[in-house]
DNA sequence: ATATCGATTATCT
DNA sequence: GATAATCGATATG
């Protein structure tokens, strides 16, 4: 069986029911002659203007300009001067708005993931739990960098980077308040697979 | 088990 | 100059 990524039309619409539809779905990555792939276990929506939290917040400025162009590109940032944080974008072009992806369930390239981050196993076996839980880790685990992968289409067959459908049927979903932010934390934007082992915090 | 803290830099005020 | 959509280490119950 053969996947393709996701279409536009797929990100082209509110970053809530994207969010929702994300999970179950798979982040797929080409690199170095592997195939690393992860199944979207937790993810946060971002809104456009109105939402505090969100880095469109403000209008575009040179970090967010992704956010407000076309749908399904990703939008890589660095923070706390050390981590990547891995987003898909939105909304028609011009309106804000994105996915922030949080954790994901290891399925293929544990190997790879494990030395990306540097977690050599000692007797071979592979700690999966630290791998991809967490936008950090994914981002380390999947060799994701604002330099390679920023303003990247998520949804062109010859991109090294998808979102594809594995056809996984989420059991439970479950919605909490977005983590991390000190604005808008009354909403409940971030959606996990509740019967997941592989969510953060 | 949970709590606190330092790392380190792009971005915005 | 302050802050940040985080992580890993260390300390303590």
């Amino acid at each position: 069986m053969r996947f393709y990524p996701l279409p536009r039309s797929f990100f082209s619409r509110d970053p809530r029911r994207v969010a929702r539809e994300l999970l179950g779905k798979a982040v797929v990555r080409f690199r170095k002659k592997k195939i690393l792939v992860g199944r979207i276990v937790e993810v946060e929506a971002y809104l456009g203007k109105g939402d505090p939290a969100a880095h469109a917040a403000a209008g575009v400025t040179a970090r967010n300009r992704v956010l407000f162009g076309p749908p399904g590109h990703a939008y890589v940032y660095f923070i706390y001067g050390q981590h990547f944080c891995l987003n898909v974008s939105c909304q028609p072009e011009g309106k804000a708005g994105c996915v922030l992806i949080r954790a994901l369930e290891p399925l293929a390239g544990l190997e790879e993931m494990a030395r990306a981050r540097g977690l050599r196993a000692k007797d071979g076996k592979v700690a999966s739990k630290r791998l991809t839980t967490g936008p950090g880790r994914l981002c380390q685990a999947m060799g994701i960098t604002r330099a390679r992968d920023n303003g990247k289409d998520v949804t062109w067959e010859d991109s090294d980077l998808w979102i594809v459908d594995l056809r996984f049927r989420p059991r439970r979903i479950r919605r909490t308040p977005r983590i991390g932010i000190r604005q808008a934390t009354a909403e409940k934007l971030r959606y996990i697979l509740a019967e997941s082992e592989f969510v953060s915090g």
